[in-house]
DNA sequence: CGAAATATTGCAATAATTTGCAAAGTTGAT
DNA sequence: ATCAACTTTGCAAATTATTGCAATATTTCG
């Protein structure tokens, strides 16, 4: 057994229980509690997990949210991004939200696809940063680190100096009365910004966000060109939007 | 069996079992776990899969996942991390340039170490936004893919409007008549107004860029404060850099 | 075709890493 | 305070890596 296999028992492991110990692992595993040890120490000094007397518990949880979010109706996400790239058009200069939506698309971009990508979000500029074709931009600023985006003045400061195609909106909550809002002020902030500087405005969302709100308002639903989801587009969720003329995908 | 058979069933059963050890290759394939071995050695070398001790796991080409940055981190690299490390006091803003000893840096600082990092490096930035005590402030811009750096305007202006404590610059050719050096201008520009914004002026490199020089220059010499590298102090290599008035660690 | 250059493979010696063990400290619950 | 459970440290044995080398195989040329 490979070492690398026995790290990843055992982060598995913490995750369902909560917590491992020695003596179990060891048994497990079928190695000596030294080389447990050993292996504790490892993950612990990669923030992975926290060393405590006899075993170890999770480190804190928000550290890895963003990267379980995108695993998180994975399915629904590849269904709305496959459906965005019909989007795309070569030459184009795009705005990609933070959000893990966005993120997908991201991550399905074609690898002879020739756009510049616009985003605040580290995962998505670290995913792009290695794309053959894609022309990237990113906005600095303060790191929020609960969804991995640049805020402030910087950021606000670039998409204002800005002019681009389509901004790819990431939704937190859609809802045909309240528009677009979010859970974060600065947040909101930033991604009204991004709105403002593109000719089409797409919100890219899994269904099980539309018609909830947040306390921080983004932007009214009028504002939307697109709105694109997993629903078929007859669905009596998306009437309300149709009705407002917006097109849905 | 030719070469490229071999190869393509080592990928498939890696694909299949998440893993592969070099006996299991060597008694499939009929070859000797040195040919394994060497052939594991060429897709890791081609981004296909990860090498690790005893055999070979899956390679997700878009984070870089801790397991990955274990092996990634080289001995000689984290000496001088290891060195630098200890000019950091909490409490302090740094900047961190782009380079592997800046990144090795950054996944060395402890968990618990609540400084603020200004980067213009991508990978480092994706690195620390998961750093439970780090401020992370991003500089903005157009992403240079060969050393994943933004540059350009929004990055350079970020930098003259900033007074940090420390600058961490990662070296590509250090010459104590030269200077600093480097192959792209749009770095070079940018490292230079790092440099500008900070107090202190720290050089991170490993000693086989001492005594080289580049096309494009960063800085003089004397505008270092320190050098980090992994040899000793009293090395004839670093005795030019002593006889200026430049600490060296 | 055939000889030279190049690549591949297995082997052996050496180096590096990992693992388990034991002795000597620490910790913390009763 | 005591004692069992856990940690730490140093060390030797086992495992895996690296390197140089020789024996084949393969390709490249004239």
């Amino acid at each position: 057994m490979l070492k690398e296999e026995r790290l990843d028992f055992i982060l598995q492991r913490l995750k369902d229980n909560q917590k491992v110990t020695l003596g179990e692992l060891s048994g497990a595993l079928q190695v000596s509690e030294d080389t447990v040890r050993r292996d504790i120490e490892l993950l612990a000094n990669n923030g992975l997990l926290m060393k405590v007397r006899g075993g170890a518990i999770p480190h804190s949880p928000n550290v890895h949210s963003f990267k379980e979010r995108i695993h998180l109706l994975e399915h629904n996400k590849k269904q709305v991004a496959e459906k965005a790239l019909g989007l795309l058009q070569p030459g184009q200069v795009i705005l990609l939200d933070g959000g893990t939506t966005t993120y997908t698309i991201a991550s399905m971009l074609p690898h002879d696809l020739a756009i510049t990508v616009v985003t605040n979000n580290i995962p998505i500029a670290a995913l792009l940063a290695d794309h053959p074709s894609v022309e990237l931009i990113l906005a600095g600023g303060k790191v929020f680190k609960n969804s991995q985006v640049t805020m402030g003045m910087e950021a606000l400061r670039m998409f204002r100096r800005m002019r681009v195609d389509t901004c790819f909106i990431g939704v937190c909550s859609l809802h045909h009365e309240i528009g677009i809002s979010t859970n974060d002020y600065g947040e909101a902030e930033v991604k009204s910004e991004m709105l403002k500087c593109a000719n089409r405005v797409v919100a890219v969302t899994t269904n099980d966000k539309i018609g909830t709100a947040e306390p921080y308002k983004v932007c009214d639903i009028t504002e939307l060109d697109t709105i694109v989801t997993e629903e078929s587009t007859d669905s009596d969720l998306l009437k309300p939007y149709t009705a407002l003329g917006i097109k849905v995908l």
